[in-house]
DNA sequence: CCGGACTCTGAAACGTGTTGCAGTTTACTC
DNA sequence: GAGTAAACTGCAACACGTTTCAGAGTCCGG
């Protein structure tokens, strides 16, 4: 018999074995979300959350093995929602940096609604340790994602701008979580994030 | 968040009244850095601290109301410090951005030496609530000074660019977070970084 | 339908940040 | 030097994230 410590949970690759897995994994996240949207990410109380979603305190540990995996996992799916509702309604401007600039003020005045939620979120991907890695490379990778079709660059041009992607996510990341904290105003959050994306469309990373 | 019915502390304005107390600070500072640079954030623990400065446990919260106040007074004691070494090199190079590049890649030397505790005031300063407005405040105005003193701007080119230097600023926190919880190489943190300091240089911002 | 393996539940328990408080010490004033 | 307010100490207690475990439930191959 081989002793396994924990048994791979049924979150990460496998993506449920049954209906009623994924029943339980949706009922998780949306109590998660609605605690963190009446309340921020101190309201995200793990045992109120098991209780909300029906569903002991160990399982919930099972399914997302720390409060913050379990908001990186609500902030995957909040993301992909953000992405879709982007895709409705594709941007008219032709200027790369320009649609970058549109779609973030789109994806603050989003958050504006939910100001707690991305509260939450935000500072459990910037608390978010080496355990969380994956999770956080996988937000990073959607965000990226996002970022490139809203910009509207070809990929071989988005490949030239890696970079400044990065930094326009770093930037975007920022300045969000320090508006949500009362840090800086939202003017200066647009300023900011302008600056950034005037990264893009300019020369690309000079030939080392 | 709870209206303090503590006496005002004597740590923010009034640098404290009696010797004994700026010595108490100071024992109080230097655990801290100890047991940080030692096992990072979770290794700072209240009780640890508070016995290692040889001060009782309500002392420490009276001077520090919080873990995330105390690590955010490390941080601007290091940045004084960082501040005051990188004045006594004085660069050489003429152009603002190459400076900026210059001066991140040898705090990220210096950090090198202290992972650990790097990381723990990086994830102090990122996980930092409403309730540590003041001290991130000051945090980002000594960032914010050390960068344009490295920049060579003068006040009037400085004041053009204050959008530019956030991004830096916003850039560097968070590769060096990123970088600190391996998430991204020390290559790629450096490029990200050159990117965002190429921002400084160019035109200002763009008349709206 | 059975048996075995995995999963879920409920509850207790631990660790660490944070708070409260009674009693002692210190700093300052008269 | 006595009196007083503030600061410090030691300790207990609370809150919440996390772990652990025994028993009940569920799934699945035969």
């Amino acid at each position: 018999m081989t002793l396994r410590p924990r048994p791979a949970a049924p979150a990460p690759a496998a993506p449920a074995r049954t209906e009623r897995q994924r029943a339980r994994r949706r009922r998780i996240l949306d109590a998660t979300t609605r605690l963190a949207a009446a309340g921020g990410f101190d309201a995200v109380q793990m045992r109120e959350v098991a209780e909300s979603a029906e569903v002991a305190l160990g399982t919930l540990y099972r399914y997302f093995p720390s409060k913050i995996h379990l908001l990186l996992a609500v902030l995957q799916d909040q993301l992909g929602q953000l992405h879709a509702t982007l895709s409705e309604r594709p941007l008219t401007e032709r200027d790369p940096a320009e649609r970058l600039v549109h779609t973030l003020k789109r994806a603050f005045r989003s958050h504006r609604r939910e100001p707690r939620l991305a509260e939450a979120m935000m500072r459990a991907l910037q608390f978010a340790d080496a355990s969380a890695r994956d999770e956080v490379g996988a937000v990073s990778r959607l965000t990226t994602e996002l970022l490139v079709d809203a910009s509207g660059l070809s990929e071989t041009q988005a490949a030239a701008h890696v970079s400044a992607i990065r930094v326009i996510r770093h930037t975007w990341h920022a300045t969000l979580l320090y508006w949500l904290s009362g840090n800086i105003s939202l003017a200066e959050a647009h300023t900011d994030v302008e600056t950034a994306c005037r990264l893009v469309g300019g020369a690309s990373s000079p030939p080392p």
